[in-house]
DNA sequence: GCTTGACGAGACTAGTGGTCTCGAATTATA
DNA sequence: TATAATTCGAGACCACTAGTCTCGTCAAGC
């Protein structure tokens, strides 16, 4: 393997750029967080920005990623409802606050609606995200639930999750996380 | 009250707007529909759009809403799970297919969130589906969930619903309604 | 017939995502 | 040391679109 001539990416210009995009959507909200205004930010031509980011909202993703990189992680301990509840408060916890991510997921969310090739590359970010769920329902003894059963019930958490940030018409806090783990532990019998 | 002077709104010209952008958003989706096109295709001028609709989403909103005005009802035999899956499946028919509404009902939710006072109107409009299943929930003798279980519970299904459409990571037919209306019969209890 | 306000048409403004170009800086290879 | 490849910051530039403004015309009440 040959090493490329030319000049190589500056690894500062990416951090500079993704810093700046966090500061950005914290300051402005998604909307309102231009290329030009992260670009000058970061003191990065814009043309830096678009050779290795192909789109404003790839750009935020990966602001994203970069800095939620720790997992939230869901225990196993055999009480679904209890695991599913620390899960739940941990992941809302997230979107409250002033260091709240719901904002940039709204934006990207919205994004996605509007470029279906976006939408290709979100979705692995939330992918991610109902697997890990996904994996601890069809565990539970609680639950004797056929795989699609299953998947739609993954879908009915953060379903719920994301119905509640997108229009804001109630919290997604830690009285919810403990009454969606309820509902889904009495799920298909047991109580 | 006195009669006010001057021209009267033309209906013809609302109907042709609501009309031509119902069409334009079937042909090319929410995205790539402009209020230009709107126009023309309706054969008027901007302005006459931008006096009785706020913004483009208005009117999309306002297109949905008085093509889609036959409300879905929501049964009540007794059995919940019966109810909601018949409930369910009328609702999820409306987005499959070639007039399906899910292609507008993401962009409303798309504009919704980079625009927060779109987003109060547009909560108008979900309001009045989640007060109907709300109302179905509450009055069901299988489930004896407290006010905030019961709106935690509704978010789920419409969560599920929307989770599933603006990801489209899975489909939201027949076979989903029924899955979700089992899992909601099921929660605190029963089978 | 006069005033008011809506009408179609279209010019216009403002903002933004994304592209292109340029001279300078870096790096591998010869 | 030279050369070619590739990045960098900077900024001009393009394309598109939401929304405003203007204008001459048309309809309705007084």
């Amino acid at each position: 393997m040959a090493g490329q001539p030319g000049r190589k990416r500056s690894e500062a210009a990416r951090d500079a750029i993704l810093g700046a995009a966090l500061e950005l959507l914290r300051e402005r909200g998604y909307g309102q967080v231009t290329v030009d205004a992260i670009a000058t930010r970061a003191g990065v031509g814009k043309q830096t920005i678009y050779r290795w980011w192909r789109t404003k909202p790839d750009v935020v993703l990966e602001a994203l990623t970069a800095h939620a990189h720790r997992t939230i992680t869901l225990p196993d301990t055999g009480d679904l409802e209890r695991d599913l509840t620390v899960f739940l408060r941990a992941t809302f916890r997230t979107l409250s606050g002033s260091e709240s991510l719901a904002p940039i997921l709204r934006g990207l969310m919205a994004e996605a609606q509007l470029d279906p090739e976006f939408l290709a590359r979100f979705r692995v970010f939330i992918e991610a995200r109902r697997a890990l769920v996904r994996a601890r329902l069809q565990s539970a003894r609680e639950l004797a639930l056929d795989a699609a059963s299953v998947d739609v019930a993954v879908d009915m958490i953060f379903g719920a999750m994301w119905y509640r940030m997108l229009l804001e018409h109630a919290p997604t806090d830690a009285a919810t996380a403990r009454r969606v783990a309820q509902l889904v532990a009495g799920m298909a019998g047991g109580e």
